[in-house]
DNA sequence: TAACAAAATTAGTCAAGACTAAAAATGTTG
DNA sequence: CAACATTTTTAGTCTTGACTAATTTTGTTA
């Protein structure tokens, strides 16, 4: 069974709602809005539309938790963020805007592309930086 | 005196009518309509705006112009849409899909990243391609 | 525990950017 | 040159995803 591809949008709220998770055992809707910089009822609604798609489970006027699919999105969705991060980092871009960058990059990049700078960073780890 | 930033959606409307009056000689709504999978009526919404901010021109039912300011804009964006293709080419991306991505990532990347990645094209380029 | 503070929700608005349908203008051709 | 085809434009709808304002629920504390 298959979930139709998130918006942009949701991969931001889901991702987020994982990271709070680990970094803080519960995703608040206070704190995702903070986050992602947007207000409340944003949230709100983005938690909807996350819970029609199986992904988000939440007592109402509580944090938010995951589903187990929602965990494997979610997860994936990270891991994507965090290679291209590394990636950007490698080239010589500073983190801060390696991170705001690789945010974008993350929703938008073919499973080729993906694939093929995972190939680059595996290979070109240490330091053979040639062709 | 300096525009505000355009919208990733105009940029791209922008960037397609450079593109084809750089083929054809002239950008007509239909072929720009075309090139981008969207209808007519989006593409006239769009001419509107880019009137507006003084980058295009237009005599009605006639092909879209570039002003001077347009021209300028215009080929900084085809420039980055290049740089990006050829560094996802370098990769090892198939033109297609390099070509695809680089239509996104255009949009997004900061300029600390994209300085980084011409560093990148400069250094790691074959000779036969320098200038 | 009553009152206040904070968090979450609901309701409704707005803008961007796509669409369809239909009208107007332009081009083509028998 | 009249009729038809193509292109452009106009008008109006829809969806997404933000917002504010106001309400409801939960949490805190005097």
């Amino acid at each position: 069974m298959e979930h139709a591809k998130l918006s942009q949008s949701l991969e931001d709220y889901l991702e987020m709602v994982h990271i709070l998770r680990l970094a803080n055992g519960v995703a608040r809707v206070k704190d995702i809005a903070a986050a992602l910089s947007v207000k409340m009822p944003s949230v709100a609604k983005a938690m909807i539309e996350l819970k029609k798609l199986g992904l988000v489970t939440q007592e109402p006027y509580s944090g938010v938790e995951l589903t187990e699919e929602g965990e494997r999105v979610a997860a994936i969705i990270l891991n994507r963020h965090i290679l291209l991060k590394g990636f950007l980092i490698k080239l010589g871009v500073s983190e801060a805007i390696a991170d705001k960058d690789a945010c974008c990059m993350e929703h938008i990049l073919s499973a080729e592309t993906l694939g093929k700078i995972e190939e680059f960073m595996k290979v070109k780890a240490p330091k053979s930086i040639r062709k």
